[in-house]
RNA sequence: GGCCCCAUCGUCUAGAGGCCUAGGACACCACCCUCUCAAGGUGGAGACACGGGUUCGAACCCCGUUGGGGCUGCCA
C-alpha cells in the first residue's frame, strides 16, 4: 500500500471524547502500520460553539495518549477561501441551488410525506444564491455506493436521499461541504471515523464526484482546480460507544472526558490498550499487550460490526495492571510527578495530572518516607489517584478516624482497650521494625486469646482510622514510635471517656 | 414514519462450514494465600435472539421475524 494519509477530525466543542480516542487510536494504528501520515484537522465551522482553548486540549489528549499527529492542527477556519471555491464551482456547474425554506416551513409541507425531507419547492425557483442557504441536488434516480472496508458495500438510493443543505444563508460552509473539500485538499486516502457519520457518507461521494466533473482547469493562483479526477477515499466506520442502555455515548450524561479519566490517574498506556479493545482484538488469548503489537496486528478488516460498551471496570481492571507493572521509582515519580530537589517537596499536585492538593498539610509530606510504603501501595490501587488516601495517615499530625470503622473494630469490642493497653506496653520495648512489630503484636494476641487478625484490628484503627490500609507493621515501622504510641494513647483515651 | 447499521456469556471479545462438549478477559461466586484490604493462584456459574432454508454437516452462508442503535439540523 502507498503511504496512507488518515486524519481525524474534531470540532472543538468540549473535552476530548473517549470516542474520539478510539477514533483516534484506530487512525493511528492504521497510519503506524503501514508507514502513513496521521493527520489533526480541527472542524471549527460552526463559530457560535467552538473555542480555540478547546484546540489545546485536543492536542494535549492526543500527545498524553502517545498519539501526536504528523501534520496539523489544520482548522477549517483557516481555510474559507477554500469552500468559497469549492461552492462557486459547484453553484456554476448546477450542483446547487438556494433555498429560503425554514425547517418549520418544510415540517409542516411534508408531515404527511411517504418519504420526508425536503420536498425540493425552491429546486426550480432560481433563487438568488446571496443570502440564501444552498442546497444540493441529489439525482433522482440510481444510486451511490459506499465501499467501507470494515462494513463491506453500502448502497444508498438516490430517491431517499433529500436535497441536502451545503452552506448556510450566511455563507458559512457546512460539515460535508467543509469536510470533504479538505479530505481532497488534504489528500486522505482512508476515512476512518465513528459509524454514526455512515449516513453523510453517499452524499460525501455525491459532492466529490460533482467536484471531479465540474470546472474543467480551473486552477487559479497555483491552487489545484476541481476539475482534476480525485480518488475517493476508502471509507472505514467504526463500530460506535455505547453507555450501559447501549445508546451513543452523550456528553451530557457518560463519563467520557479523557481529561476526566487523566486526572483520576487512569495510565495513558491502559487507557490506549483498553480503547484498542473496544471493536476489534489482537491476536491470540492476551487483552494486554504492549503498542507495539497493537501497530504490528491491526487491521480495518477485523474491526467489529457491533457496538462496543465502555466498562469503566475492565478499563479499571487494566489499569491496577499497568500500574503494578511500572518500577517502583517509575511509580513513585508517576503518582508525584514533581519534586522540587532542592527542598523534596512536591509542587502541590499529587495525582499526575491534577490540580487536586494533597490531603495532608505539604510541609509535612516526606519523600523518603512514602518510597517505603510506594511498594505496597503500588499493588494495592487500581489507579494513581487511590493512593493519597492510603497514606494519607502518615503525613496528617492526626489520622482521619473513620466512624464506622472504629465501632466496628474498637466500640463493639469490649476486650479493645486491654488489647490497646498490652500493646502500649509490648511496643515501649520492642525493636521498631516491621518484623518485631509483628512477633510483639502476635505476642499480645496471644496473652489475650487472639488471632493476629482480631488483635491488629484495634491497633489499625487507633492508629490509622480505618480497618483497611496498607500492611499495619510496615505502616508502625515507617510512623515511628513516639507517634504510635500517641496515637495508641488518645484512642485509649477516647475509649475511657475523656 | 423513512433510510441505514447491528445481533456469541451481564460486559468486551475469539470464532472466517467440520478443530466448538463454543475459548479468553472484566464483573460475579467459592476456595487457597494472608495482620486488614488488595494483589496473586485454583475452581465454578454464565452465551451462539427466534424461525425457515442451503449443506453430509451452520455460531459461521441465504431469507424472514424480533430486538437494539444511528441518521433524518442553515450541528459535527
Amino acid at each position: 500500500m502507498a503511504a496512507p494519509r488518515v486524519r481525524i477530525a474534531p470540532s472543538p466543542t468540549g473535552f476530548f471524547h473517549v470516542g474520539t480516542g478510539r477514533t483516534a487510536l484506530y487512525n493511528w494504528l492504521f497510519a503506524r502500520r503501514h508507514g502513513g501520515v496521521f493527520i489533526l484537522r480541527i472542524e471549527d465551522t460552526d463559530t457560535e460553539r467552538n473555542r480555540e482553548e478547546w484546540v489545546d486540549g485536543i492536542v494535549d489528549a492526543l500527545v498524553w495518549l502517545g498519539m501526536e499527529p504528523d501534520e496539523g492542527p489544520y482548522r477549517q477556519s483557516e481555510r474559507r477561501a477554500r469552500y468559497q471555491a469549492a461552492l462557486d464551482t459547484l453553484w456554476d456547474a448546477g450542483h446547487l441551488y438556494a433555498c429560503e425554506c425554514t425547517r418549520d416551513a418544510v415540517r409542516a409541507r411534508t408531515a404527511s410525506n411517504a418519504t420526508p425531507g425536503y420536498d425540493g419547492l425552491c429546486r426550480e425557483r432560481g433563487l438568488p444564491r446571496e443570502g440564501h442557504a444552498l442546497r444540493f441536488r441529489t439525482p433522482a434516480d440510481g444510486e451511490t455506493q459506499v465501499h467501507d472496508l470494515v462494513r463491506g458495500t453500502v448502497t444508498f438510493r438516490h430517491e431517499t436521499m433529500e436535497d441536502f443543505v451545503v452552506a448556510r444563508s450566511n455563507g458559512e460552509p457546512l460539515f460535508v461541504l467543509a469536510n470533504i473539500v479538505d479530505d481532497r485538499d488534504m489528500k486522505i486516502t482512508h476515512v476512518i471515523r465513528g459509524e454514526e457519520l455512515l449516513p453523510s457518507a453517499p452524499k460525501a461521494i455525491l459532492i466529490w464526484q460533482a467536484l471531479d466533473a465540474s470546472g474543467e482547469g480551473e486552477a487559479g493562483e497555483g491552487e489545484a482546480g476541481w476539475g482534476e479526477a480525485t480518488d475517493l477515499p476508502a471509507w472505514a466506520h467504526l463500530p460506535m460507544l455505547v453507555n450501559e442502555k447501549r445508546e451513543k455515548l452523550s456528553k451530557r450524561r457518560d463519563a467520557v472526558a479523557v481529561e476526566m479519566y487523566r486526572e483520576e490517574g487512569f495510565l495513558p498506556e491502559a487507557l490506549r490498550n483498553y480503547l484498542a479493545l473496544l471493536g476489534w482484538s489482537p491476536p491470540g488469548d492476551q487483552e494486554k499487550v504492549p503498542v507495539q503489537v497493537l501497530v504490528e496486528s491491526f487491521a480495518l478488516e477485523d474491526v467489529n460490526h457491533s457496538p462496543a460498551f465502555f466498562d469503566v471496570k475492565k478499563l479499571s481492571h487494566m489499569n491496577g495492571e499497568y500500574i503494578r507493572d511500572l518500577s517502583v521509582e517509575d511509580f513513585v515519580a508517576r503518582v508525584r510527578p514533581w519534586v522540587d530537589p532542592a527542598t523534596e517537596r512536591g509542587a502541590g499536585r499529587w495525582v499526575p495530572e491534577s490540580a487536586a492538593p494533597p490531603p495532608w498539610p505539604e510541609e509535612r509530606f516526606d519523600a523518603e518516607v512514602f518510597g517505603r510504603l510506594a511498594p505496597l501501595v503500588q499493588e494495592r490501587v487500581a489507579t494513581l489517584a487511590e493512593a493519597p488516601g492510603l497514606v494519607d495517615f502518615v503525613f496528617l499530625p492526626e489520622p482521619v478516624t473513620d466512624e464506622a470503622s472504629w465501632d466496628k473494630a474498637i466500640g463493639k469490642d469490649p476486650g479493645a482497650a486491654g488489647l490497646l493497653d498490652a500493646a502500649i506496653a509490648a511496643y515501649e520495648g520492642t525493636e521498631w521494625v516491621a518484623g518485631a512489630l509483628h512477633a510483639a503484636t502476635l505476642a499480645v494476641g496471644e496473652q489475650a486469646g487472639r488471632k493476629l487478625a482480631r488483635a491488629q484490628a484495634p491497633i489499625r484503627v487507633a492508629v490509622t482510622g480505618r480497618t483497611v490500609g496498607p500492611p499495619l507493621f510496615e505502616s508502625l515501622e515507617v510512623l515511628g514510635r513516639d507517634e504510635v504510641l500517641r496515637r495508641l494513647r488518645a484512642a485509649l483515651g477516647r475509649i475511657r471517656g475523656d
